[in-house]
DNA sequence: GTCTATATATGGATAGAC
DNA sequence: GTCTATCCATATATAGAC
């Protein structure tokens, strides 16, 4: 990088997708309001649609690059599904990338789905999570192997409430609900 | 009951909250309107107040019975959960008490917990839930037991999800639910 | 019990100065 | 890039007639 720039100039444009991930996961997408996320941030409502056009733009910025590295983790690069091994990476692998986002991230699409849904990016993430689904059932799923990968992914995720709730470390809570969900994936076997 | 009575006759009151329910899980709370909820019962806003006090009231209403249920499931006659049969039996208990309730409620819950935390009602979900955790963990719990219940409640609720997504009919996704919901009680054992 | 009409607040979004 | 000022749509909730 070149001398004489500065480093901790950090862009307002990311500042706001930061303090908007905060307060949409702590009060709903739909509660909160953009003079909150200005007030918060400590600029006017109007400094807000300078970088973004639409509030739903807002939340599409921060599901943006989650998503792309969601799909990243399903596309070429994905280990062989076929065999359980396979299969048993690629959720070690999602729980990395979970942990990576943090715990609010998970919350912010899960408790607000219903509103994620009705945006572009909405459509992308469903796409996205049920091709990590079907690649966990493994080949010719059943019913139960379905269930078992849907479950899988729900024991990665309730670190994002056990976080909140329990007395753990959060690392020891993500090495608890990884364990168990390995276990599920395992199932019988 | 006395004959002469219409036993058709419905109460609007009743029908506000079926209707509400709907709405509110397909569009979420937050975004649904008073008068939505009128349109598609054939009334108006005004009558709505006639019927309950605010919004909040409409959704209280609809947890209300939910809730004093689900009270009752970890209550006195609640099966003695300091063995692992006993946990066993009340996750089966809770599984039916879901598919009883229906799909809409399990995601009207999970997808407007922000919302309905800020509700009374909320508090007392929240109180209900965490004791449902604590009996399914068993005595002395591990981070790991934990773990265990909360995924296992999880299972249960893939359902909801499952049901829209998935091909198979609802009774043969809650018997694989159960059937996970159990494996992963059980554990490593 | 339900209606019409309205009070009142707040939301997202834009125009134009600096 | 950020501000002040404002437009406009829609929301919850209430008053009062029927």
């Amino acid at each position: 990088m070149a001398p004489g720039v500065d480093h901790r100039r950090t862009d307002t444009r990311d500042r706001i997708l930061s303090v908007a991930l905060g307060l949409f996961t702590r009060q709903g997408y739909a509660t909160t309001s953009l003079r909150e996320i200005a007030d918060e941030l400590g600029v006017t409502k109007a400094a807000l649609y300078f970088h973004y056009k639409t509030k739903d733009d807002i939340m599409a910025g921060i599901l943006r690059g989650y998503l792309d590295g969601l799909d990243a983790l399903v596309g070429d690069d994905a280990p062989d599904t076929s065999a359980l091994a396979g299969r048993e990476e690629l959720l070690r692998r999602f729980a990395g990338y979970q942990a990576g986002w943090g715990t609010n991230l998970t919350r912010l699409i899960r408790e607000n789905i219903t509103e994620i849904s009705n945006l572009p990016v909405g459509e992308e993430l469903r796409t996205t999570h049920r091709r990590l689904l079907d690649v966990l059932a493994g080949p010719d799923p059943t019913i139960l192997d379905k269930t078992r990968a849907r479950t899988a992914l729900a024991a990665i995720q309730t670190v994002a409430v056990s976080a909140e709730h329990d007395d753990a470390s959060e690392d020891e809570l993500r090495q608890a609900a990884l364990t168990v969900g390995l276990e599920v994936l395992r199932g019988g076997r």
